[in-house]
DNA sequence: TTTAATTTTTAGGCTACCCTAAAAATGAAT
DNA sequence: ATTCATTTTTAGGGTAGCCTAAAAATTAAA
């Protein structure tokens, strides 16, 4: 059974593998974990002595699939808890987050298959990330970043890369959730920064930067 | 803010507190938190350093004004959850606590400020114990054991002693519960041990041991 | 290719939490 | 009042989790 700081260590290697250009070090590690190198080291070698990280020092830091497995479980925690809180303590979407931090590490798999019953199996977190079956099952074509779509098409919002508050929070005041349909009315040629227009709403701007930070389907159906 | 340990070790303190012939001792402790009495030694040297227990070492431990605050926030978040459990979740009430001891180390006020809105402010748990308010009151009159109980009389089951999953389903089978009525029909004068009878059902024996687990209220309105 | 800058690991130290075994204090019994 | 059994504390040791500073390995640059 992994204690809390392995479980912390197992879902951010997970996070960081998603983006397959980030090679992980341990130094990107500690920055996620809010942590030094050293601490990371020490961790990554209790991981890879229990096999759920694989780790050639100096070189390269990967989950196994058992790691991969574990890391899911937690995953999975974490985002029934924030639909719980966000659902029915009526948290907002930039506050869950912290708190699904402390209630994901609570092991009991009964009350984690409760907790989906009550609330209906959702696929989805309130920031739109998909939510790991018991299986340990994930959907992971969460198709494009916003930052790579092209003109005049009709998107949907399906999911955001970061999970900082402030940028949920500005997310919000944008009026950008999860299952929103947009509309890309220009891109700027020369910084990339898209306007935007929300199902005949007026159009708003946002930076290239901002826009990398969101993930979108097409609007096919 | 107190760590799992600590918290654990208040609340052992505050229960055991609760017995007025009982006088605490680090071996008394170290049963209720499954250790040993050098553990408590220690464990009670932090506690006492931040003024929340004082200690007269070989003698004495109990627990200070604000030691009291700090057990109270743990004890209402404990059932506080125990309720969403057993309510929301159809866990049984000889489950709940276990689950609960998880997840009452979770701080975050906001958190059990909402949860205790969703339950609607319950004021007690599913074992009829009260949850203490926001600010630490705590109604501690328990009224009576059922095995200082008088025959003939007309009582209302207010809670139990013990949280031991064998004695709650016991309670259950018998169909104990918080709220319900029962009438003693005899005591016997040798053993102790009493007839009862659950509004118009069949009468059952319980043993003066059982029912000196067993709080109780005068049913009088 | 040798040096310099950077990154990673090792070494050593701290706290919380747990243990066993020995020492000290207490209380009861002679 | 002294001895003996019991209880409590201290001493010393282990792991998880964190740190800083030094050493080692890697990468980049001259």
């Amino acid at each position: 059974m992994p204690l809390i700081a392995e479980e912390n260590c197992l879902k951010a290697i997970y996070a960081l593998s998603r983006n397959p250009h980030l090679s992980i070090s341990t130094s990107t590690l500690a920055d996620q974990l809010r942590t030094k190198p050293s601490s990371v080291t020490e961790l990554i070698k209790r991981l890879a002595h229990k096999n759920w990280v694989i780790h050639e020092p100096y070189r390269s830091i990967s989950l196994s699939e058992e790691g991969k497995v574990e890391a899911l479980k937690v995953i999975r925690r974490h985002r029934l808890w924030e639909v719980f809180l966000h659902r029915h303590l009526g948290f907002q979407w930039d506050e869950v987050h912290e708190i699904a931090e402390q209630l994901e590490h609570i092991e009991h798999p009964e009350l984690v298959r409760r907790l989906d019953e009550y609330l209906h199996y959702p696929s989805t977190d309130p920031h739109g990330d998909p939510i790991p079956s018991e299986s340990g099952e994930i959907n992971t074509n969460r198709q494009d970043l916003l930052s790579a779509a092209e003109k005049g098409k009709n998107l949907i919002i399906s999911g955001f890369v970061s999970t900082e508050p402030d940028f949920l929070r500005y997310m919000d005041r944008c009026k950008l959730h999860p299952g929103v349909s947009v509309h890309i009315l220009d891109i700027n040629s020369f910084d990339g920064s898209l306007t935007l227009c929300r199902e005949h709403l007026e159009s708003f701007f946002i930076t290239q930067q901002t826009a990398s930070h969101i993930w979108i389907r097409t609007d096919e159906q």
